[in-house]
DNA sequence: CAGCGGATTTACCACGTGGTAATCAGCGCA
DNA sequence: TGCGCTGATTACCACGTGGTAAATCCGCTG
């Protein structure tokens, strides 16, 4: 069996809470004490038993983040993000892939995953629909994302609106006018403040604004957002004969795909058709051409959301502390696939915070 | 306070201890009173505490993972075919990154992850040098990959030797003859094992078979193994001035790199300069042109090891049985980097199991 | 109807830790 | 020398669960 404080408190002569004192740096020991209790915990190489400690403590150190696949990048970078904020605060990550499974999802928000405090979700096919079973969230929660916007709980997430807004006044920057755009779900009612619908929103707000007839036609209905999807769309709306000199694609994912489609059917970007997603993976600064993208501040959303959840949890379950909801500041990186330098490295570009007011 | 036996108990009217006998599916309970006591736990939604099972049982239900960083394309799928597998067992993983920090590597080995059963290890910065941190391994553990080949541990791993062999074999299949590689690393007594030297050994088993002379000069040193490192590479190749049909990067990673540079220098892949890779990693097949592969057996791999861990978790701490090795069988990808069908879509080929003597 | 044996159920306790409150040592001062 | 006070240490116990062994129940035999 391992060392426990009694085997250490025997070398050490005290008793077993002197040497927890000591583990704890309780105030009240004397520093011989200290250093005879220090001494036997490193002969003994004593370590804490975390499952005693959590059955005490009621805490276990360990937090939850729940995503559709760690095999999408964009989910594993969030993850890595995730992974080391927490680090920072001396918390583990136990993982949990839902594959957006519906079932999932729900179990997971009715139940919590087993042996954490707190839970970080980045849930994929709830909706507003789901909103209900906030209410009965009875462990600390920290949403990423906005698919159950305007429920009871904290939210990370970030400027879908205006930031893409932001990318598509970039394209219209470069003399486009006919811009498409991919990743268009269908009409949902359930899902009306997804992502997909608040950056379609921040599309067509652009085009308004620059004073540009919005051709319905042009906006590109893909479920889901893998690269796969990005490239038949992009395939379609190449057969479809329109005409088009510039594409936004809701994802990084998307846009890798339609990259593929344009240099398959002979377009090239960004002479032809000038590109830009939303993500910023890593990947895309080093397709060919790279991938222009709108950065939406991974390790801000991290550390923000790891923060929201370590105060939900000491503030204890009982606590109904009003839900906040963060925005993380976001970024256009231009690269070559909307005319930027011909270089791997990316250069950044316009930073806009952009107020927490604005709805996107 | 959450829910406990005692609760249930009292509500069916039975001991805490026919409660417990319930959950765990004890043989000798009476159908009556296991139907009162599940309706008593529906009823208060009792869930099990996992610290006070894992204090009275030493087990937490939850084994490590440790890599050094999510946010590289292998690392994430291999992470995300790890907690697929393990789920099936009914096991939560914990992520951890390392960052390639040496110390934090050792640290690692010498304690474990906190919280967890045992740890499945992806390490990057050690080497054989390190052997010795393995006898003083007190917790079950399963090494991914292989730098510390032939420490007393279980390892899981993949044809490394073979596997190269085979991606160079099919480069010369095509008719290339001056096959130059990337990702080798510089001679380090302490990695004599490691993926990259075994890599090597198979191209220049390959070119030998082939009575393809070897010229030192087309093997290009690079570490680490990130796409810029790939792109660099590459370029250097280029500037250098040798002649040279075909590239065979020791990861997707670096070949990503290597499709840029040679896009960049305006060299037609794979007319010019056919491309091969290793890990197909999921971009892979959407780039432009898409690169073949190496498939080393993902899932396999993550089975494989979660099940051996699991037995050494059943084994207990005591028992010192032999260290297992297991090899993935891998496949060649062939896609339009070295002349396969222009499809978004891979077609795989050739399994190679390749026999479990091989070292490699 | 006592006695028996297997099926059920229960009492009791320990797992390792840390909160609470009681105890104890040492010092200054009357 | 005795008292009070503060700092240091300790005894005791509960957290929720499940192993062990003892207790209880029930149907059936002699």
């Amino acid at each position: 069996m391992a060392v426990t404080m009694r085997d250490v408190a025997i070398l050490a002569r005290v008793s077993p809470k002197t040497v927890s004192n000591v583990v704890n740096d309780h105030p009240n020991v004397h520093p011989d004490t200290r250093a005879r209790v220090q001494q036997a915990i490193a002969e003994l190489g004593y370590r804490p038993n975390h499952s005693a400690r959590g059955l005490r403590s009621g805490r276990t150190g360990v937090i939850g983040l729940a995503v559709p696949e760690l095999r999408q990048a964009y989910f594993a970078e969030l993850a890595d993000a995730v992974i080391a904020a927490a680090a920072k605060r001396g918390l583990s990550v136990i993982v949990g892939q839902l594959g957006g499974d519906r079932e999932h999802e729900i179990e997971l928000l009715t139940h919590g995953l087993p042996q954490t405090d707190g839970l970080l979700f980045s849930p994929e096919r709830l909706g507003t629909e789901d909103r209900d079973l906030l209410a009965y969230v009875d462990f600390p929660l920290v949403m990423l994302g906005e698919w159950i916007f305007g429920g009871p709980t904290d939210h990370v997430t970030m400027h879908n609106v205006s930031a893409a807004r932001a990318a598509v006044e970039h394209l219209i920057s470069l003399g486009r006018r006919r811009i498409a755009v991919i990743g268009a779900h269908p009409d949902d009612e359930t899902r009306v403040m997804g992502p997909s619908n608040l950056r379609i929103q921040g599309y067509r707000e652009a085009l308004a604004a620059a004073g540009i007839e919005h051709d319905p036609r042009l906006e590109r209905v893909v479920a889901p957002w893998h690269p796969e999807d990005g490239a038949d769309a992009a395939r379609q709306l190449i057969e479809s004969g329109l005409e088009f000199d510039a594409i936004f694609t809701l994802t990084d994912a998307l846009g890798l795909g339609a990259l593929r489609a344009l240099g398959e059917a002979g377009r090239v970007v960004p002479d032809d058709v000038a590109v830009i997603g939303f993500d910023n993976i890593t990947i895309s600064h080093l397709t060919m051409p790279s991938l222009s993208s709108i950065d939406p501040g991974r390790t801000e959303i991290a550390e923000t959301a790891v923060g929201m959840l370590v105060e939900r949890i000491e503030w204890g379950a009982g606590s109904s502390r009003p839900a906040r909801l963060h925005k993380a500041a976001f970024d256009v990186i231009v690269r070559e696939s909307s005319g930027g330098m011909a270089s791997a490295t990316p250069k950044t570009s316009s930073r806009q915070p952009a107020p927490q007011t604005l709805n996107g």
